[in-house]
DNA sequence: GCGCTTCAACGTCATGTTGG
DNA sequence: CCAACATGACGTTGAAGCGC
């Protein structure tokens, strides 16, 4: 099952200038709580141990995974919040500004005589 | 109460990106 | 170059709302 090309737009701030923090990387040092660091691979040796290795990493990576797409979408709701409210803040501006324009139209419109 | 639709949250996979 | 991370896509699941 193949799946099409994403493209990678990179303009995420193209429009607003806002940061696009969701995308930000962070440090990671801590391993999850219950993880346990897989023995080295030099002390393996059977297939069974090696399975059970492979086992391991496989855990440890979906475990990983999953923590991670939960932070994405934590920053993605955040950073799609912000961008609602920079939303309404414009509307108000411009409503204003058309009311402004308006006004000044009034003022210097010829006057019939 | 029951079947349905919708929505949000989630887990997983595939793949792009990046730092060492 | 590669391991680790970030994220888009997709399927699943449970809760909430709605008409019957």
């Amino acid at each position: 099952m193949q799946k099409p090309i994403m493209a990678v737009t990179g303009d995420e701030t193209a429009a607003t200038g806002d940061m696009p923090t969701y995308q930000i990387r962070a440090p990671t040092t801590a391993l999850p709580q219950g993880v346990v660091m897989a023995a080295s691979p030099g002390s393996l040796h059977s297939p069974q141990q090696l399975a059970e290795e492979a086992t391991r990493k496989r855990e440890l990576r979906l475990m990983k995974n999953r923590e991670a797409a939960k932070e994405c979408r934590r920053r993605k709701k955040e950073y799609v919040k912000c961008l609602e409210s920079r939303v309404a803040v414009l509307e108000v501006q411009n409503k204003k500004l058309i009311e402004e324009l308006e006004t000044l139209k009034d003022i210097c419109s010829p006057k019939p005589d």
